[in-house]
DNA sequence: CGCCTCCGTTTTGCATACAATAGGTGAAAC
DNA sequence: GTTTCACCTATTGTATGCAAAACGGAGGCG
């Protein structure tokens, strides 16, 4: 496995300020890296990160490494047990459920703020998007549905103009991302999100935040039933993927 | 200024585990040092954290403050920028109003969690120390008081049986700790804040969620009141104390 | 035959050395 | 007198080297 280096453009120097010319400071990329390759699904939950061979795949020294490592740690993505190294953050079915009942709060709270607090403009971008999930759904295209799905409840939390709890809703979701990436759905229960989103934007529109509220409880409550079904289904066959030190992934606690 | 290094037994070496024989690891034990520093006073929010100062008064090397520095930017006590080091976080005005809003929904969720999930220990423990801080409250023991406070409250977290909230909990708490540590009270609103308390343990034994729920919501919102004054009236004098590069301490934002 | 211990290897934790960036100070030019 | 540029210093970021702790296996013992 190789993970490619960090420096995607080694020979192309001509350009101080572009876009990003490289990322600012190694260990923040070696983070921002790190958590893609989480994400992804190619350092699989519970897998061993050995310093060495990250080290070597990624291009960098212990020192940004390790300190990329405390990073995720305090996002809990990673968990870095003394003198044993760090393990990608596994999440047993109860953590599962513990983090969606957190999760369900917080939208819930988010939406009745966001009911409030929203600007004609971020309610307009956001039934913007909704449209557009609205098609990405129609093509059955689950990549681009996840991809606006999580904008728009992004998007709806940072309406509620709160940014420490848009943050621990960031911090929160960052550690279900891994487990929401691969997930499928039924159509059924596709559509039946859908028809949930829909409510959603209606009741931001009417300002009511108590029915908002309402709706993303019974939307949060249908997402964990669905994660946490796709999780026992995926139990009885763990997916082979391999850790950084070789395929030495330990099962979750 | 000194500030001890962290091998406050250097010549008791006649013991390998007591209590705690040394800390774990040196990084956490630095980063529970500086939180310690932070939340005492002794490093002002706004505070630049020189390395060099820092690794001389602790007696450590920069790598593992390096890494405390990290770990606490991930909790929000400090914040590291780009090239120009760390500095204690300092939260405006309207970021307290926005823990408070977000911690109101933590503790009322936890408190609706717990009026379910409780054990009968936990509720009996939770009355004892209820008495507890009314002692202290009796004796105006403010000290006591604040620190069977935050006992109450986060044994009452601890009783959602939901460790992701107890976490979320305990990181947003921290991020408060140094704002209460040298709050005071008017006699009034410690003997109403007592008296919520007593609502609070009534509602909790009567495994009344919703009511407990509510009472926690007010509880947090005259918390928030009271912080918030006591904020306004200190930023017209701001306490003179220093940060670890010799008192270049910035303003907050 | 199983378990326990000792030793070698691997891996993590810490310290130090080196490189790069930012900020400040001084001089020179306008 | 003010502004600007260049250099210098201080501070942060990264790499590497060394020490300690943990895993793994071989051998011995019960």
């Amino acid at each position: 496995m190789q993970l490619d280096a960090l420096t995607s453009e080694a020979a192309t120097s001509t350009r101080p300020p572009p876009t990003p010319p490289d990322r600012r400071v190694l260990h923040e990329a070696v983070a921002e890296r790190l958590r893609a390759l989480i994400v992804e699904g190619v350092l699989a939950p519970g897998a061993h990160l050995n310093e060495r061979v990250l080290c070597e795949q990624l291009g960098v020294s212990r020192t940004p490494l390790r300190e990329a490592f405390r990073t995720l740690a305090g996002e809990g993505i990673v968990e870095q047990q003394p003198n044993r190294g760090a393990v990608v953050a596994a999440l047993s079915r109860q953590d599962v459920e513990h983090a969606f009942e957190l999760m369900a709060a917080l939208e819930s709270l988010a939406g009745g703020l966001a009911a409030e607090r929203a600007t004609a403009t971020e309610r307009d971008e956001l039934r913007a998007l909704h449209f557009e999930m609205l098609a990405a759904h129609a093509r059955r295209d689950l990549p681009a549905y996840y991809r606006l799905n999580s904008s728009i409840h992004r998007r709806l939390v940072d309406c509620a103009r709160n940014p420490v709890l848009a943050d621990t809703y960031a911090r929160l979701n960052a550690r279900l991302q891994s487990l929401r990436f691969r997930s499928n759905l039924n159509r059924d229960k596709w559509d039946a999100a859908v028809a949930e989103h829909s409510a959603m934007i209606d009741a931001l529109d009417a300002g009511d935040g108590e029915r908002l509220a309402a709706v993303l409880r019974g939307h949060l409550d249908h997402k964990r039933a669905t994660v946490l079904a796709q999780l026992d289904a995926g139990a009885t066959a763990p997916p082979a993927v391999r850790g950084a030190d070789g395929g030495r992934a330990e099962d979750s606690r």
